[in-house]
DNA sequence: ACGTCACATCATGATATCACGATATGACAG
DNA sequence: CTGTCATATCGTGATATCATGATGTGACGT
């Protein structure tokens, strides 16, 4: 019962969905997640904690760094939930602007290991048109 | 995105998990859930317009009652979602009392109809040990 | 058409959740 | 063992959700 009340909960939530869904693409840690998807540290931690709770993601150091990663027993359905509203999730905006920082993020990592901290990401190329 | 937010929401309360779960089992009128999970009409009414906003169930009116059933599309996702924690659903008390109570409900049926209105159901058994 | 009955909606107060800034923790480098 | 930096937690005020009782609504039988 207690199982799916917290899966629903981590899926309740548009910022929640947002950071399941890039790391639907890739392993992230905190720092990254925190440029990628533009928000508050503190923010994106604390919906970090309701997903895990749900036991839907785990966590692992890397340097200095703590790197999010869904479960393998969770990833199958979290990806099933996903694939069954794919087309509108991929119609988002916001999604989709999420994607693109995420690969950005991860085109900067050092042999696939995250070298930059949190809110460094030089953004100058975003103000252009 | 949305989709998703409003299946989450619809699964992120154990009073809509437990109508969920009696819903797979059968369609069920408003009056025979008001009796089986022994909750208020206004409240089953409000959880059933959250769940109804998801697109997880659709409505029928059957005499003067209104059946609630889940909808063939979300169905599917709803069963992969509950079977993926069939153990611990089946392992709660509230929910094994449900299912007989809803049983009880359902034998009551005149040609698989519902005649019995709410709060209707004599409960005198229950109070014997 | 008029009640009646099942259901929906509203109003309210209590509790939970949200975003955000400030502060705490704790692993690593030096 | 000390500072630093990434992350977690705390504090707060605004908003959302919950359960419940009161009231509204609309389809059916008479």
């Amino acid at each position: 019962m207690n199982d799916v009340v917290l899966l629903g909960k981590a899926l309740s939530d548009p910022t929640r969905v947002r950071i399941l869904y890039a790391l639907l693409q890739s392993d992230l840690c905190v720092c990254e997640m925190v440029d990628a998807l533009e928000m508050g540290q503190s923010t994106l931690s604390s919906h970090l904690q309701t997903i895990r709770q749900a036991g839907v993601v785990e966590t692992s150091r890397r340097h200095k760094m703590v790197s999010y990663a869904l479960t393998a027993e969770a990833r199958p359905l979290i990806e099933t939930i996903i694939d069954s509203n794919r087309s509108a999730l991929e119609a988002d905006r916001r999604i989709a602007r999420d994607q693109v920082r995420v690969q950005e993020r991860i085109q900067l990592r050092k042999n696939d290991v995250c070298v930059l901290g949190p809110g460094q990401l030089d953004r100058s190329e975003d103000t252009k048109k």
